[in-house]
DNA sequence: TGTACATCAGTGAACGCGCGTTCACTGATGTAC
DNA sequence: TGTACATCAGTGAACGCGCGTTCACTGATGTAC
C-alpha cells in the first residue's frame, strides 16, 4: 500500500541487517519472516520477493557474520607481522566483537543450525574452518620464522585459541551479562602466550 | 485408556529419560510435550499429571545433567589425588561422555535456556559454575601442595581447561561426527600440561 | 516524445501445521470405618 | 471382610496462537518501438 516499490538489491540488504538485529536480540529461534517485515516496513508475503524462503535469508546471515569475523582477523594480521601482537590483537578485539555482534554466536551455536535443519551447517563449519585457518596460519608462520616456540601442533593451538572465548561467551550469556569477558580474553591471553612464546617465563 | 497406571514418581522418571532422549536426537527445540508422551506411551494431556508444565520438565533435565556431570567428577577426584592424573581422566571422560549424552551441551547451550525463555537460565549457570568451581579446587589443591606451578590464576585456568572441550564439541556436531573429539582432548591435554606442570618440558 | 506492454515490488486473505495447555469425564487404586 | 468415599492417573476434544508459505491482484517502474 502505502510502501513505496524498493529494489530487490536494496530489500535484501534490509533484511540481512533485520535479521542481524533480530538474531542479536531474540535468537535464532525468534527470528521469523514477520517479525523481519515489520522491522522494514512491509508485509509477510513481500519478503518472498527476495528471497525464495526463510532458510535463503539465514544463509544470507551466515555468509554476512563469516564475513564480518574473515575481515577483522585479516585487519588484525595486516596491522603487524609479530604473531604475538597479532593474536593478542585478535583476542581482544574478538571479545570485543562478541559483545556488540552477539548475533554471531547465537547463529553458529543453535540448534536449527547444528542440527542441520535447514542445510545451514556446512556455512557454519566453514565459517568456523576459516577463522581456524587464518589463526593457525599466523601460529605456523610464527613458528617457522623462529618468532614462536615449534613446541606443539598448530591446528591444536588454534582449536585452544578459540576455547579462550568460547567458554567465556556461554559464561557471560548465562550470567546475563555480569561476566567480564574482555578481562577473561585478556587474562587468558598471558596464559595462552606463555605457550608459544619463545622464553618460556620461569617461576618456580 | 489401554494405558495402566503408573505412580507419578515413575512416571516423572520415564518423561526425564525420554526428554533426555529427545533432545539427545533433535535438541530442545524437538522437545515437545507430545514427543514425549508419545515415547511413554501416554496421551499428551496425561503429562499434566506428573508435571505442572513444560518448563518444570526442562527443570528436571537440567537438574539431571548437571548431576551426572558431577558425579563423574567427583568419580575422577576420587580415584586418584594426583592433580595430573586426575584432571587427565576428567578431560578424556568428558569428551566420551558427550559423546554419549550429547544432550548435556545441547542443552545448556540452547537459545532457550541462555535467552532465559523459561527461567532456566539460573540453573544452567549453576552447572556449569559448579564444574569450573570443581576443576578450579583440584588445580588450586595443586599448586598449594606444589604438585603444579602456581603460575596462573586457578580460574582462569579452569576457564581454559573447559575450553578444551568446548570448542571440540561445536567442531564435532558441526562436522557431522566427523571431527575426533577424544583425540583432540588427548593432544589438547598435552598442550594443557605443560601449563600446569611442574617441571615445564623444553623442546628447543 | 508518446504509446503499448512487460516486469517488478507490495498487498491482504487464506492455508495447514504443530505447539502448550485446559477441562470435564472415567475408572482404577487407596483409605477409613 | 465389606462398604463408602476420596484420591489419583489417564483420556480425548477443544482452545488460541504463531509459524512459513501461496496466491490472485494491483499499481508503479522500466523498456521497445
Amino acid at each position: 500500500m502505502g510502501t513505496p516499490k524498493t529494489q530487490t538489491r536494496i530489500r535484501q540488504e534490509q533484511v540481512l541487517q533485520a535479521a542481524l538485529g533480530i538474531i542479536a536480540e531474540h535468537g535464532l529461534p525468534g527470528l521469523s519472516v514477520a517479525r523481519i517485515a515489520e522491522r522494514i516496513g512491509l508485509v509477510p508475503s513481500a519478503l518472498y520477493r527476495h528471497f525464495h524462503n526463510k532458510d535463503e535469508i539465514i544463509d544470507a546471515v551466515l555468509d554476512a557474520v563469516g564475513g564480518n569475523l574473515r575481515r577483522f582477523v585479516a585487519q588484525a594480521a595486516a596491522r603487524t607481522d609479530d604473531p604475538l601482537e597479532c593474536l593478542h590483537d585478535i583476542v581482544i578485539q574478538h571479545a570485543h566483537f562478541i559483545r556488540q555482534h552477539i548475533a554471531l554466536p547465537r547463529l553458529l551455536f543453535s540448534e536449527d543450525v547444528m542440527g542441520n535443519h535447514g542445510g545451514h551447517r556446512e556455512r557454519a563449519l566453514a565459517v568456523i574452518e576459516n577463522y581456524l585457518r587464518d589463526i593457525e596460519g599466523i601460529l605456523r608462520r610464527g613458528q617457522d620464522t623462529g618468532r614462536l616456540r615449534p613446541d606443539f601442533p598448530p591446528d591444536t593451538l588454534a582449536r585452544l585459541f578459540l576455547g579462550i572465548i568460547q567458554p567465556a561467551v556461554v559464561i557471560w550469556r548465562l550470567s546475563g551479562g555480569r561476566f567480564d569477558i574482555v578481562n577473561h580474553a585478556e587474562q587468558s591471553w598471558k596464559v595462552f602466550r606463555s605457550l608459544i612464546e619463545p622464553a618460556p617465563a620461569k617461576t618456580s
